[in-house]
DNA sequence: ATTGACACCAAACAATCGTTTGTTTAATTT
DNA sequence: AAATTAAACAAACGATTGTTTGGTGTCAAT
């Protein structure tokens, strides 16, 4: 069994997931309209035209982005999870922590889903949104299977959580408090009161 | 006293304000690279150069609009804030009413402010940050005062408080629950047990 | 009446943008 | 070996970008 050229190892598709890598790291840092197409190719190695042989436009690029970002975090989420039948909180917090992680990860996809929002790119927003919604159902899953105190909106509690969890991006600085803390103390934060004796 | 000369209503600096009005609309509507200085420019019904008169650059501008924006912002808070005689939760539960109240406003300056990211205009990031730092310790203020369980981190609190509030932005549509409605939901999301009998 | 700052206009500037076009090279298929 | 296709290059396209330059009418003070 030495054959090794019955793993089609045709040419095609390889640069095209290279210059996807390189566009989810430059939005990421610094956003869709902040990123040329040349900047794209110059860290690619090719020219700015050849993008367009692999993606039909830059939205179209961003879009490939986003989607491919999404279904490596519900690949995070999806192997840290620990299922249905573990304890409910227990559960949120594994799937928190792999969140936050993902958004803080050299690995950029993550992070463009949460830095460029869809009406940057006019052209693509359904599949984002489409996109976006597919992984928020994935955390509402969790949400609901939360015993919560009567009178707590769930809906509220996921978009609460997801935009604190979110915000991390922003503030956290190399050499703070890790991920996995973070995405602790924050489940921690509402499942247990936070007031003491007033 | 019918004096009307003394409040300098030299024609100057009128437009001005016009301008910077303009600019807060179109950055927090289409953010701050999708926005041309034509389209501000055309919308205050004068020419793109003439902007230049009033401010040195479109980064300038930016850093005008977001410290109006933090003036603005800190001035509801100030009008909303029983001040630190009042019970501490009803206190963040007011100031927090009006910051989203604020962000949701059809006033743009608040919502510039957490649509565009400092570094959108490296030129002026400093003063931006120094803006932002200045709304984030009034709030840091109103969680000092505030009795929580030992071992609550209060830094942490006020990310994950501003993270969620901020990202009401986003998912909010018309019609859906007041911004009040929302302010208290998520303090008392953080002064009560969220978790029920499990 | 003259001056001088103020607040703009008119027109252009160089640079950069996303994209298109025609061509070429190299790998695969026939 | 010939034909075909994948994946790029090379070079430009027109449009748009932030910005600059020089002129112009208008108003307040002299």
């Amino acid at each position: 069994m030495t054959n090794t050229a019955t793993q089609t190892p045709t040419r095609a598709n390889n640069r095209i997931g290279v210059v996807r890598d390189i566009a989810a790291e430059l939005f990421a840092e610094k956003g869709f309209h902040e990123t040329t197409m040349r900047d794209i190719a110059r860290r690619a190695g090719m020219l700015p035209g050849s993008i367009y042989y692999h993606f039909p436009s830059k939205a179209d690029l961003l879009a490939g982005v986003y989607e491919e970002g999404v279904s490596r975090l519900l690949a995070r989420i999806d192997a840290a999870d620990p299922g249905p039948r573990a304890e409910p909180w227990a559960r949120l917090e594994a799937v928190m922590t792999a969140h936050v992680e993902a958004i803080l990860d050299r690995s950029a996809y993550a992070r463009v889903m949460i830095r460029v929002l869809p009406d940057a790119a006019p052209g693509a927003a359904a599949r984002l949104i489409e996109a976006r919604d597919r992984y928020e159902a994935r955390i509402a899953e969790v949400i609901a299977r939360l015993p919560l105190a009567p009178g707590i909106d769930r809906r509220l509690l996921r978009l609460f959580l997801l935009g604190a969890a979110n915000h991390v991006q922003v503030w956290r600085r190399e050499g703070g408090r890790s991920p996995a803390e973070i995405a602790v103390a924050l489940v921690r934060l509402l499942r247990d009161p936070a007031r003491g004796h007033g």
